[in-house]
Formats: C-alpha cells, structure tokens, sequence
DNA sequence: CTCTCCCT
C-alpha cells in the first residue's frame, strides 16, 4: 500500500464530477504510475487513451515500464511511450506515457486531441514552459471543442488554489508522502572564504562523521572539478570514489555516478542540479548543498541567454535535502546558516517569465492567437520578452506586417526545433543542402556535440567522426529535420555555414575591429575571440554561440563569412555631410545593423536633395538646431506671450512652427548649403511671416520689444519667469508717476530695480506703491552707498537721470 | 575545466 491508494476513490470521484482536478502529493505518493493506471480501470470512466506527461525522457520511459510491470506485461501493450527520441506505442495502447514537449505538438497538430479522453499533467510543479503551454492550450480545447475531455494536474509543491482557480475552481485532493527522516545540520559560511574550499572541508567531514555515500550540490561543472580536486588531494582513503555528476557527461560517466557502490567502498558524487530530480543515486544517505545554482536567464535587450549564479529556492533545498531519506534515515549539512532559510525565495521562477519566447510565441500563432490574453497561464509571458519575440519571427518572415502567421511560419512551426534553428534548417533545405542546416541546428542544441572547436566547420567534421551513442542520437534527429526541412530541385553554392548562421541570427554577424580578436556585432555588443585561434584572423565571422561576459561576449562556435553574402541584409542611408573643406556632399553608408561596411562621397547634392535633407534635419534635430539669436529668439518670445493671452495669435511653439514650417521656414532653405548659415536676422524675417500684415501695427503696441522710459529705452525679456520682465536702474525712473503696463493695459511689466552699479535693489508690479513705500528706506541705503548720486525724497516728482553730481560741487 | 537544465 502506498499512500496514494488512500485517496484514490476521492481522486476517482472528482473526476467523474469534474472536468479538471489537481492532484496534490508529495515525493514517495506513488502517484506517476498508481493514478493512470486506477483511471483506467475505473468503471465507465476512460473510453479513449490517456496521455501522461512528464517533464523528462527518462521519467517517461521509467513510468511506462513500471506501470507495464504492474500489468505483467512490457512497454508498448496496454502502456506505452513516446519521446522525441523513442517510441513504444501499440495497437492496443491505452496509456502513453509522452514528454510534455511531444504533448504541445500533438495537441497543435490535433486541437480535439482526438481519441483522447485524459490529460494527466505530472511534476507540475517544475512550471516549464511546455507544461504551462500544454496546459492551456488543452484548457482552450476543453471549452471549445471537447467538454468531455478530463485534466488532471498533479503537483508535489505548489500553491495549489492558484491551479485550482485557474481551472475554473477544480477540486484539490491531497495526499500524503513518504519518506524517512532527515536530519538537517547548518555548517553555515565563512563569506572571505572560496566555496570549494568550504565545500572540500564539509565533505571531508562528512566522510569522516557520517557513513553511507555521499550527494553534493554545486552549481557548475568548474566548482564541481576543482572541488573534487581538493578532496581528491586531501583525502586518505583508498576506499572512497570521488565521481562528478552532470548533464554534459557522458551516459557512461553519469551511469558511474548513479550505481550503488560495491561492498566495503564508499561514494561522494558531486553533482550539479542535474541530481536534484532527474536522476536518482543509490545508497545516499548524507547530501551536502552548497546552496547555489546556475540558472539561465534570457535578455530580450541583447536576445542572449546568459547563465546566473543565484542562490537555490526553499523548495529546491528541500528537495536535495529529501534525497538523503529515499531508502533510510539521513542527513543533510547545508552551507548557510539557518536564519539564510528565510531569505531564500519560495520556489524558482517559472521558465515562462525566464526563458526566450520566440518559441511560445509561433506556437500561439499557430493556435491562432496574437497573444496570450485569454489563455488558461499562471504566469501570462512578460510583454517585453514576447513583443521581442513576434519581432524576431517577423525578421524571420514568420509572421506578417499584419501580425498574422505566413506561409513560411507554418513551416517552421512544423519543424521540432526552436524558431530560428527552424528557420536554419529550411533556409538549408531550400538550398539544396538541409543536411548541412540540420547537423548545424544539432550542435547548436547540444553543449560540446563535435567537439570545443571554435570554428563550426571543424565541429561539423568533429560529429561526421564522433561514434559516441549521443552523436548518433544526434545524427537521427538530424535526417528527420533534413526531411522535415522540404527539398529544393535547385543547389545553391550560397549554401555555407556562415550564410545559414547570419540568415537565422543576423544580429551576431561580426567584423573584426583593429585589434586582433576584438569584433563587433551587428547588435552594437563587442565580442571576443581568442587571438591565437585560427579564426581570429578573418575580417568577418557570423557567430553562432556567445559566453556572456560583462562589457563583452567571447565566441564560443563561429563560421567564416564571405561578405559578399551578406549583399541582400544590407542597408543603404544617404545623408548630407560636411566635408573638412566645408563643401556639403552626399555620402551613402552600406551597413548592417551596427557595423558600416563601406561610407563613401556620391556626389553634390542638388538643390532639391539639399533642400530635402535640410528639411529632414530640422524635423530630427528639431527647432534647437537653428541659429537663435537676439532678434529671433526675442520676436518668437514676444508671439508667445501674445499667443498666450489671446489665441488667435500665432502659435509659435515648437511642434506648431514645425507644423507650419511651409509658411515661413521652408523659404529660407532656398539655396542655403547647412541650417546654421540661416542668421538671426533671417529667422526673424521669416517669423514675422506669421503674423497677419494688419497685426504687425499692434504687435508693437501690445508687445513692445522695448520700455519707453524718460531717458530712452529698456528692453523686455519676454521669457522671464513671472512675465514680462525689465531690468533697469532705479533713477532712469525718476518722474514715472504710472506703473508701465504692455498687452494694452492689461498686463504689468515686472520691473526689477537696480543701483547704479546695477546691482538688484528690489521687484516690484506697483512702481507708484514703491515710491510711497519702500523708497524711503531703499533711498536711505542708496545715499550711504552712492553719496554722488542724487536721492530725491520725492522721485515721482524728480527728473530722471543717468548721471552723478559733478564732483566738488 | 569558459558552458545550469530540460525538451519538440
């Protein structure tokens, strides 16, 4: 009995009563291989098949040969599978247990799921982006073509009210787990201290402590080589195997690390997170977690995925810590203190709000939706990353100008490979060689497939070499892409790995800069090549695969690049330029994205072109870029003002005067060669344009450029903060008895008073209030100050004046 | 020993 069977009759209930229903069991529940097949064998229930889904190949193949076992029979009978690489599927199949990847292209090529009367959705806790997909993609058939369709979600950790909710409040059954204790044990971290070394010390610890074999986590393949390095040096204990654990091994390797030790030896694997769900390792019964991961994230700025050290989520630590109690009581030594446990975050971000979207994005395309408003997502997609994505589709030709999926998109989607390794491949086939494409869009799709060679033609002839399993794994998938890619009556010798790896990323097309090793990208990024590395001596490379790097990448895998190809992925500018001399010409720059391939002189330009790409100018650069001076910059002031107390003046803001540049700024470009030749004067001319020739009377009436004063005049700045302002000297106002007032009486000129070293006195709006106020004292200053200088006690009545007394007298 | 992991 497994804990399971306990809520199997609920479980069965539910989901005659229920279109959905989610599962909630912990590790050790039995659920994978209990709840299919007690579905199956549930009264009237299932008349169709029922599709399991999992999120790894081997979970799929490990179920479906458990779940045969229980029946007495093998894999292909009444339960079967069906992963991208393996098929045991038969006649008389009733359970097929597929990877969640083959679910979406099952459900894109068949919306009615046909024949299909349950969905089962295992570890969906894990929330990859193809069990979200899935999940929604098979909700929206639910409600729209098969409503006796049944969906059964099943999940160890996770909010499940959200699940629920989002099922349309699917009933939630729980189950109970098992396992056997685990006793935790916080060794903590000495920040100063390198994590190997920390590691290498907790595990020679937990040799000498602990017995049983031993599961540490690291975060990469380097920690994990030069822990084991440290501990191999220490250690004096020939009975101990110190093996590494990672995705990139090989199965031989990874099969090393997985069996149970021989009798009298002991085992420390260290292991990446790889350990953490996939596989499952013998006879551990102490796990030692470093505490980190290494986890991809993916830029839409750049287009990059780059891989993040960050420190492992609640759930994830308790799932390695779970692993030293599969078979006995355990331990756990963790490299943090136990407060840290508060700080981690509760689970790991969903792939959804991680990952590329160009993927998600032609798949919901292909379900005939724009976006993914309406579908049944825990998460919906972050709108940059999927604006990103429909824009790279669109350079792809994917999808159309409208939005919509093309003809070439609906190809791409048919292919199993992400969009731009699709596009790959089908350039190839249209070519005449989609072997070539395809074997390419393998090595791109599996970390050191051919070997570490920079240069991707010696990787190709590294897989045509390579007698591994893997490699002919590799090379099945190839011929089915080949296949899948079309054919073309016609060979092109366009065809090279150069041209196929710019036409799918465009964007990592490279030109060496001056220094050997140092190129630049179309994308505007610096990258870089090792300058001994054969390759680093072509001018051009398109670039297959980037490390990231702070200020720049480093090429990982690129092919050379004749740039004779990149002919039709060029664009052309012509502009207008100066010459040192100062002769305006044309010049024409060929570029791609960011790298100008050539910028050349093609002639002078004609009075219709100069006066074309002045125009141009000003509406880029804006009204700044003309010569605004005094007169110009004044009248515009004065218009503004005008135009802010009475409307039907001239609107002379910026967006305005652009808007209305035929009228008055347009006539000036006759026959001038650059903006900045058009002087103060002219600009002022040509504004005054604007003003209707029976307003230009009132113009200085209501705005006078100038304060008429006893003595003379001052000027108006128009663009003062407050209004109308006039600087002058306090004297020069001797015998105003009217404060001065513009826009017809309307409006009062701030006046702001100066001494006669024109230093600030005082602002006023009410020069008669200030003569009977203030001025007796402001007077009393002015005297101790400007003994020279007469200070009427009276200066209403007083003569205005500029001067001092004669000395002497 | 620059490159977590999974998948069509």
């Amino acid at each position: 009995m497994l804990p399971i069977h306990a809520v199997l009759d609920d479980l069965i209930a539910a989901v005659r009563q229920n279109p959905a229903v989610v599962l909630a069991a912990p590790p050790g529940a039995g659920k994978t291989t209990v709840v299919p097949l007690a579905l199956l064998q549930a009264d009237g229930l299932i008349q169709g098949r029922i599709l399991v889904l999992e999120p790894r190949r081997l979970a799929a193949r490990a179920a479906a040969e458990r779940m045969a076992a229980m029946l007495g029979e093998t894999p292909g009978q009444t339960v079967g599978y069906r992963t991208r690489l393996a098929s045991r599927i038969g006649p008389g199949t009733r359970i097929e247990v597929i990877t969640e990847g083959v679910f979406t292209r099952l459900i894109l090529d068949d919306p009615a799921l046909e024949g299909v009367s349950a969905v089962l959705f295992d570890e969906f806790h894990e929330r990859s982006l193809d069990a979200d997909l899935g999940l929604a993609l098979a909700r929206d058939s639910q409600a729209l073509l098969r409503e006796d369709l049944k969906l059964i979600v099943m999940s160890a950790t996770l909010d499940m009210e959200g699940v629920s909710r989002l099922l349309g409040g699917a009933p939630v059954v729980q189950a109970e787990g098992r396992a056997y204790p685990v006793e935790t044990i916080y060794v903590g971290r000495n920040p100063v201290e390198r994590l190997e070394e920390a590691m290498a010390r907790a595990c020679l610890a937990a040799l000498r402590d602990e017995t049983g074999s031993i599961l540490g986590f690291l975060p990469g393949q380097g920690e994990i080589h030069r822990v084991a390095g440290l501990v191999r040096d220490r250690l004096r204990d020939a009975n101990v195997d110190v093996v590494p654990l990672y995705g990139a091994l090989d199965k031989a390797e990874q099969d090393r690390a997985i069996e149970r030790s021989p009798a009298g030896r002991r085992k420390l694997v260290l292991a990446t997170s790889v350990a953490e769900t996939s596989l499952t390792i013998e006879g551990v019964r102490v796990v030692i977690d470093a505490g980190l991961s290494r986890v991809p994230r993916f830029e839409p700025s750049s287009g990059l995925t780059r891989l993040v050290t960050v420190r492992v989520s609640r759930s994830s630590a308790e799932q390695r810590r779970g692993r030293a109690g599969r078979t006995e009581p355990g331990v756990c030594y963790r490299l943090w203190d136990e407060e840290a446990t508060r700080g981690l975050v509760a689970h790991q971000r969903p792939e959804i709000l991680e990952a590329d979207l160009t993927g998600l994005a032609l798949d919901l395309a292909r379900w005939g939706a724009r976006s993914a408003d309406g579908l049944a997502l825990l998460d919906p997609p972050p709108a940059g990353a999927f604006v990103e994505a429909r824009g790279v589709l669109t350079r792809l030709g994917a999808l159309d100008d409208a939005g919509g999926l093309t003809a070439h998109g609906r190809h791409l989607a048919g292919l199993p490979l992400a969009p731009r390794l699709a596009h790959l491949v089908a350039r190839a086939a249209h070519g005449g060689d989609g072997m070539l494409g395809a074997k390419i869009a393998a090595i791109l799709s599996e970390p050191g497939l051919g070997g570490r060679d920079v240069d991707l033609g010696e990787r190709l002839r590294g897989l045509d070499r390579d007698r591994s399993s893997r490699a002919a794994d590799a090379r099945k998938l190839v011929e089915r892409w080949a296949r899948a890619g079309g054919r073309s009556a016609k060979a092109s010798d366009e065809i090279t790995p150069g041209t196929l790896i710019a036409a799918a990323f465009p964007e990592r097309v490279a030109k060496a800069r001056g220094k050997p090793g140092e190129y630049l990208l179309a994308s505007g990024r610096g990258a870089f090549l090792d300058p001994t590395d054969p390759l680093a001596a072509e001018p051009w490379l398109a670039v297959a695969d980037l490390g990231g790097g702070e200020a720049r990448d480093s090429i990982r895998l690129a092919a050379t690049l004749d740039p004779a190809t990149l002919e039709p992925m060029m664009t052309t500018e012509r502009r207008l330029s100066r010459e040192p001399s100062g002769r305006r010409v044309m010049r024409e720059a060929r570029r791609l994205g960011a790298i100008v391939v050539e910028d050349r002189v093609v002639g002078t330009p004609d009075r219709g072109e100069l006066v074309a790409l002045l125009r141009a100018e000003v509406v880029e650069i804006g009204l700044d870029g003309l010569r605004w001076g005094e007169r110009a910059a004044g009248l515009r002031a004065r218009l503004a003002f005008l135009h802010a107390i009475d409307p039907s003046w001239p609107d002379v803001s910026d967006p305005a005067l652009i808007a209305q540049a035929e009228r008055w700024l347009w006539p000036l470009l006759d026959g001038v060669q650059s903006l900045d030749r058009i002087d103060d004067h002219a600009l002022e001319q040509a504004l005054r344009c604007l003003i209707p020739w029976d307003r230009q009377r009132l113009l200085e009436d209501l705005a006078p450029a100038r304060l008429i004063t006893p003595l003379g005049s001052a000027a108006i700045d128009y663009t003062a903060e407050g209004g109308p302002r006039v600087e002058i000297r306090v004297q020069e106002l001797f015998g105003v008895t009217t404060h001065p007032m513009i826009a017809g009486g309307r409006v009062p000129l701030t006046l702001a008073l100066l001494s006669p070293a024109r230093r600030p006195i005082q602002v006023t709006a009410d020069l008669p209030g200030f003569w009977k106020g203030s001025w007796a004292a402001v007077r009393a200053e002015m005297r101790g100050r400007y003994p020279r200088h007469p200070w009427p006690e009276n200066p209403a009545e007083a003569e205005a004046t500029t001067r001092a007394k004669p000395r002497g007298t």
